[in-house]
DNA sequence: CAGAAACGGGG
DNA sequence: GTGTACGTTTCTG
């Protein structure tokens, strides 16, 4: 038996003599450190949960004689923090599960199923507590091959687990990642990938290659001068084999570049086999888009990243640089590309300059926002790949279902195509805004609430699971036993949310808020600079977490959405910023702007 | 006016 | 892949 450590950088699983294989795709940590390895576990078995109807073992046999899974166990969860009976059903192969769900939806004797929505990976990193980008130890035995992996790359290695990877080290790791950027000839517009060539390949990396492949360019130190567009391609994959990279990434790479290099590689008759496994550069439905993947190669487009990173009008490269360096880039007008290539004077000089600089400014704008992006993963735990693309509602919900699974909570079902409808008509009001006093105001006082959703989520236990719901408003409550004085009631409204126990929620968004000011403190201590950095980084991340983690009551697609939660957080909202205006007021502060959580007042003492 | 369709980024 | 973005603006009936 062998042993190992390797950093986790991408999970799959392939079906091998119909069973799943979870294969983690990494690098080598400790003896032969930077090494590929692929680990591949088959211990890992599909389940859901199923809440019975009435006599669970009846319930039992009649899953038993309908399904025939292969195992099923009883057991208790917390549903709302309600324990309740469960049986956990388990399949051969993960694709059963969607196979065999509405079957078992229409026994009798079942009420409800839970957990039949999560991908088998995902499912995989949650019950091992395994978190990407992290480092694991590995035990099992080296094979020399398997099928699924056909690789050329001699020092590849292959293990095969005898059980599944213990995490050893969840700390920031360094990784090496490569930029690219096509510039392509365009006569007619946007080009087309059936008749207009690709005429540069630009790329730069963390690790000190600066350059553009091309078949113009001889007397350019940066340039690499081909003799065809398919050598243009086969020295650019050359080079991301060669230097075996952990992250790739473009910009609007997911929609351009890869599908532009996929289509033009197949006319030119060149293989993109660039996967650890040996597998070619695919595409992965997302919605209406897709997503360029290889294997072991984490892509990240970073017009996605940034999207989400920031607030502008536009995000085109040029845009986001700008916003973020404060620097205006090379530029060259996109319709005129094919001009300066075939002008061969100092305008073509020109072209290759936008070009290197295309490909640099986006690994700068890698560098300064993966390492956020590279802690949420470390939080939320699910592949960087995943947490690139993700909506921040989904992040935080992937980060509480986590957590739910460590406290023993079933997690609520994914909303339907007819709850989504539902929920799309329930409009909440938001913050309380007073117009500002048109004018120029003088010796004004500001005011604000430190992050006031978040507390009031704590404070008042804003929670689905604690929610008073037999009776939606207080002022109908006629029920003797229950006492007011254990509920937070909310204005407006008047939901009720018990004191106590602690919501699920509100304990979460604790936690984290309460993590984060212990980096904070340890930042401030701290005397090295990179370390001081490297928490910075952490602390903005769960700042980031928590402030999501308010938002998403409201957001459709949310697991625990909850329009009662979304209402009552923003109605105490308005009444505490109202409240405080008020009490301003009493000693001579006259607001004359307020917006959500802060105002602006002026001191008029004299007036009434 | 509401619901459907288009759009973003990229060259 | 235990699957099908997303939020906003513009168009259309």
């Amino acid at each position: 038996m062998e042993k190992r450590k390797m950093i986790v950088t991408d999970i799959d699983y392939i079906t091998y003599e119909d069973k799943p294989v979870i294969r983690l795709f990494g690098k080598i940590k400790g003896d032969k450190e930077g090494q590929n390895i692929i680990a591949l576990d088959g211990t890992f078995e599909p389940y859901l949960y199923v809440m019975p109807e009435g006599n669970i073992e009846e319930c039992i046999l009649q899953i038993e004689d309908e399904i025939e899974p292969i195992r099923i166990e009883k057991l208790s969860k917390k549903d709302f923090q309600v324990k309740k009976d469960f049986l956990k059903v388990f399949f051969k192969h993960p694709q059963d599960v969607p196979k065999k769900r509405d079957m078992l939806r229409d026994l009798s004797l079942v009420q409800d199923l839970r957990e039949h929505d999560i991908p088998f990976y995902r499912r995989y990193l949650i019950d091992n507590d395994l978190y990407p980008m992290g480092v694991v130890e590995l035990e099992g035995e080296l094979i020399d091959s398997f099928p699924t992996i056909d690789s050329n790359n001699e020092s590849l290695e292959i293990m095969k687990l005898d059980h599944s990877p213990v995490m050893f080290d969840n700390a920031y790791q360094n990784f090496s990642i490569l930029s690219f950027d096509l510039e392509v000839y365009n006569p007619k517009g946007m080009p087309n990938a059936d008749k207009d060539e690709i005429i540069m390949i630009g790329a730069a990396s963390n690790t000190g290659i600066s350059k553009v492949i091309s078949t113009k360019g001889e007397d350019i130190d940066f340039v690499e001068t081909v003799s065809s567009e398919k050598e243009m391609i086969e020295s650019f994959v050359k080079l991301i084999k060669d230097n075996n990279f952990d992250i790739i990434v473009g910009y609007n790479s997911d929609n351009f570049d890869f599908p532009y290099l996929r289509d033009r590689a197949k006319i030119l008759g060149v293989d993109l086999d660039l996967g650890m496994d040996g597998s070619s550069l695919k595409f992965l439905r997302r919605g209406y888009t897709n997503a360029a993947t290889i294997k072991g190669l984490i892509h990240v487009d970073l017009y996605l990243v940034m999207r989400r990173y920031m607030n502008l009008d536009r995000y085109t490269l040029e845009r986001v640089y700008q916003e973020l360096f404060g620097e205006e880039k090379i530029d060259v007008p996109g319709d005129k590309i094919f001009m300066y290539w075939d002008s061969d004077s100092e305008e073509l000089d020109r072209l290759f300059d936008y070009s290197l600089d295309d490909t640099v400014s986006t690994l700068k704008i890698a560098e300064q926002t993966l390492p956020i992006n590279l802690e949420l993963t470390r939080v939320v735990g699910q592949p960087f790949f995943d947490i690139t693309r993700m909506a921040t509602g989904q992040q935080a919900e992937w980060y509480l279902v986590r957590k739910a699974f460590e406290i023993n909570e079933v997690v609520p079902n994914k909303p339907t195509g007819k709850d989504f409808i539902n929920r799309k008509h329930e409009s909440n009001v938001g913050g309380y805004v007073k117009e500002p006093e048109v004018g120029l105001h003088e010796n004004l006082v500001q005011f604000d609430f430190r992050s006031l959703y978040p507390s009031l989520i704590i404070s008042k236990n804003i929670s689905p699971d604690v929610l008073y719901h037999e009776d939606d408003s207080f002022d109908s409550l006629v029920d003797d036993e229950i006492d007011k004085d254990d509920y937070f009631i909310s204005p407006e409204h008047h939901y009720m949310f018990k004191k106590s126990p602690k919501g699920f929620i509100p304990s979460v968004i604790g936690n984290v808020l309460d993590e984060r000011i212990r980096i904070k403190t340890a930042m401030k201590k701290s005397t090295d600079y990179t370390e001081k950095m490297m928490l910075d980084v952490q602390q903005q991340a769960l700042k980031r977490l928590a402030n999501t983690m308010y938002g998403v009551y409201g957001y459709s697609r949310f697991r625990w959405y909850s329009f009662e939660c979304a209402q009552a957080i923003t109605a105490w909202g308005r009444e505490n910023i109202k409240d405080a205006m008020k009490f301003a007021e009493d000693y001579g502060f006259y607001a004359i702007y307020a917006d959500t959580d802060g105002f602006y007042c002026k001191y008029c003492p004299d007036k009434d």
